[in-house]
DNA sequence: ACATTAAGTTGCA
DNA sequence: TGCAACTTAATGT
């Protein structure tokens, strides 16, 4: 994304957070760019049972709410720590005046808008019309993909079996459940608990 | 090595 | 699908 370096020269701060730390929380105002540096951040809500949806899960190296920066609205979802993170913050108006700077930069924000966008709208159709075995391959198709990986069993699913529940709006028992049907019918395998696709 | 906690499983309503 | 009981793996002291 934007080079750390920039950030840090035009005053961002370095900020260090424990796993399930919260960086911003639904309904704040956006006021921060921010940027993973170390570690993975998840974007979550809650139903009102108290059920997390997780939006989508951040590795380094790419920043997160970035979408609110450009708009007045405030943030629809929480972001929070899932393990020790370190990330660079700046503040909302300086990091719209760097943009103005370098406005090679739009280019690339805009990418990395158009590529969260596209994961959207491949796990909302999923979501809206397949059954759960279908969300979860639509999930892992998405991870394979993302990772460069196109052969069979090739990709260890980062993930937990909670993750894949949360991520996918389906519970936890089912998602152990459909993972050994896939397994069975030769499509993931599992090797001490760890899923293979 | 033992106790504790997290993650994964399974049967049952 | 969700709860609860149970097993296994991971982590702490």
């Amino acid at each position: 994304m934007i080079k750390q370096d920039l950030l840090l020269q035009f005053g961002a701060e370095e900020r260090y957070y424990d796993a399930d730390d919260i960086i911003f929380s639904e309904g704040d105002v956006p006021t921060f760019f921010y940027l993973i540096i170390k570690g993975k951040v998840k974007l979550n809500n809650y139903n009102d049972l108290g059920k997390e949806f997780i939006q989508a899960i951040v590795p380094s190296g790419q920043s997160i709410g970035l979408s609110s920066l450009f708009t007045e609205m405030i943030y629809p979802k929480n972001a929070v720590a899932i393990e020790k993170c370190e990330i660079l913050r700046l503040p909302k108006t300086t990091f719209l005046i760097l943009l103005e700077q370098y406005p090679e930069y739009y280019s690339k924000i805009i990418r990395c808008l158009s590529e969260h966008i596209h994961y959207k709208f491949m796990m909302l159709q999923s979501m809206a019309f397949h059954n759960p075995s279908q969300k979860l391959l639509t999930l892992m198709n998405y991870l394979k993909y993302e990772c460069g990986e196109h052969e069979p069993f090739s990709l260890q699913i980062p993930l937990t079996r909670q993750q894949l529940a949360s991520l996918t709006g389906l519970s936890v028992e089912t998602v152990i459940r459909v993972i050994k049907n896939l397994e069975k019918q030769g499509v993931v395998q599992i090797q001490n608990r760890k899923i293979f696709y």
